[in-house]
DNA sequence: CCATGTGAACAAATTCACAGCA
DNA sequence: TGCTGTGAATTTGTTCACATGG
């Protein structure tokens, strides 16, 4: 989050915050925003504020961005097809290699700059890129099932946007997205007023 | 994310659950689980556990999702169509009742089984289906402007796909939905082992 | 006897107040 | 003087221990 806006301020062309200027952005006290990013060692420069660059840096090789992460898609629909093309999965950090599919239909057509392979390539294709994140993006009926594929590839993370629940493997770092949620909290929001 | 839980365990054909097999599903303590599920009443039976049914019950009403809300969905790509044609943003509670972008080889097509509309129509359609929330998908050079154009029809919420700050306004409900996040904490937690 | 519900004890996080440096 | 950094006070949240009821 902090490092998000980080990015924003180099855009603007910043230099400097201070953390009361933090904290407006965050709706959070300056004294939070000082003990967070104590955490991460001391870049404030006194009476002035927050060196941008190298804080943002130091954020950014603390979450691992300065190596790059090869990401492959399985279940290239709607959703697939949209994490795919997503700006945000194609960058200097992460970069989607491939995209799996049963439907034969899908196999072998163009989506985006990937063509779409057949699930059964996933190991081969995982070993060649080392790629080392999948994104399961299988409707709910199979949803297991390509779980169980993408553990057994080796793979080191997995994110699930699939509306399942998926059991827990020693052997892989499981990650939930659930989109709904965030309706339900809007939904919440709109009824606490 | 209680309710989502109660429900699979609906589907399982269970009636009851104690704070201790949730405590175990949530790799939380089971006491944990009573403080929380004591703040919505007392749904508990000694002895036995938790009422499934009426405690769900509890938990959608609080939510506010015994009201159906409608959607609109705002820039109609990947994105945009992945997210209204995904079920958790179609069922019971919720349903997109239409789709808007300004490219004009889209307008006019169907997606699933919406078909994509001028933005230009968008002030009526949301009086006319009475759609409480706004769903922002389109690309980030003109969130900002989709958003005020959003804002401008009354809505009462706005659910921000875009990687856009966008400022906060007291006439609605912004809540940023963002996706690289789950990417960032996967490839921290692969650091961290 | 089993599992909930809760005051009391404990731990964690936030805020306060101020020392310290550009 | 302005803003960071941090111990101390305060608030919030979690765990413990046990009374209560089916």
């Amino acid at each position: 989050m902090y490092l998000r806006c980080l990015r924003e301020l180099q855009k603007e062309g910043r230099e400097t915050i201070s953390s009361r200027d933090l904290a407006n952005r965050f709706h959070l006290s300056s004294v939070q925003i000082r003990k967070d990013l104590a955490q991460f060692g001391e870049f404030g420069i006194r009476g002035v504020g927050y060196a941008i660059a190298p804080l943002a840096q130091r954020l950014h090789e603390l979450l691992g961005l300065n190596h790059k992460h090869r990401l492959v898609v399985v279940g290239m629909g709607n959703l697939g097809c949209a994490l795919a093309a997503y700006a945000g999965f194609n960058d200097d950090s992460f970069e989607v290699v491939a995209g799996f599919d049963v439907d034969p239909r899908k196999v072998g057509s163009r989506r985006g700059n990937l063509v779409v392979r057949h699930i059964e390539e996933i190991d081969r294709v995982v070993r060649e890129t080392s790629a080392d994140i999948g994104v399961l993006a299988a409707p709910a009926s199979s949803a297991l099932a390509c779980y169980e594929v993408l553990i057994a590839t080796g793979i080191s993370a997995i994110l699930n946007f699939a509306p399942v629940p998926l059991p827990d493997r020693p052997e892989v770092r499981l990650k939930n997205v659930d989109l709904r949620v965030h309706l339900e909290e809007a939904s919440f929001l709109i009824r606490a007023g």
